[in-house]
DNA sequence: CAAATTTCAGCTTCACTGATATCG
DNA sequence: CCGATATCAGTGTAGCTGAAATTT
């Protein structure tokens, strides 16, 4: 099976065998989150909340790479399941402060498994010294800013 | 940068990291494919029938994981374009063989400097080493069948 | 007045479902 | 009759654009 060979001249691009395994990676999350009610693009969101205690709307657009437009509605089905609150911003009250409500940070903790067992099935024919060495090269990658 | 705060949340999980590595990916590569008019599920299809010289609708749609029907219309716009073609298959005219036209090979072979440059784009962290290692790493995992 | 944030309305594309026609 | 292939019609979602409202 290592040596299909309609395989080789497919991947034999890193980028474009990347732009694969995102794919497949994304519609694992998204299978594994269905059971909460949420897709991968809600998640995202919950997580970076964990993150930085209550930010804009506006940052979750640029850090998470949706857009502004989108967000609105993703906030919206995040509030409606109690997940997430909308909180006025004294200092600017064009803003709305999004903040985790405990509902959220309970669910995340829960669903902290999930994540956890489709990385494992993902990266199973790796051993733990590999999965460290890629994530280590593909860190590298996500932190460099992506070109104009 | 390396130590920005709240990447590690976020970018705690490989699965999450591929996802997000992915749509990068993917996006650099319809903005390159953009130029020739095809976007990158085009270029698979193209990429594919250079390695199998020939195959049905139907394999396309299994190995590429597009569906049946999307199929259709991406070799309509391939075949508009005339860069392949579709025969009958005189052992059973219920199948229609895909295969490359001229004009496609030869797109293939001008467009190969454009995902070379993708992909040095991609991973211009990281040293010639360092990138053999990755695509062997991605490579392992993408041979591995997908979970059910 | 110019710029930023949020929101909404509309458009286009994509993915999936179901049905149909043809053929083995 | 059953299964497979290709095709098409219809549906729902996602992504993006442009504009409006509010506030700085």
């Amino acid at each position: 099976m290592t040596d299909a060979p309609w395989m080789r001249g497919l991947h034999a691009d890193t980028g474009y065998l990347l732009y694969r395994l995102g794919l497949r990676s994304g519609s694992m999350f998204n299978s594994e989150l269905e059971q909460h009610g949420l897709r991968l693009r809600h998640y995202a969101i919950l997580r970076y909340l964990a993150t930085v205690e209550g930010c804009l709307q506006r940052e979750l657009s640029t850090r998470l790479g949706y857009d502004p437009s989108a967000i609105v509605s993703l906030v919206d089905d995040l509030q409606r399941l109690g997940l997430v609150q909308r909180q006025p911003d004294p200092k600017d009250r064009r803003n709305r402060i999004v903040v985790l409500a405990p509902a959220g940070t309970k669910l995340l903790s829960e669903s902290e498994q999930d994540g956890a067992r489709v990385t494992a099935t993902l990266l199973a024919p790796l051993d733990p010294q590999e999965r460290r060495t890629l994530h280590a090269l593909l860190l590298r990658i996500a932190e460099t800013p992506d070109a104009p």
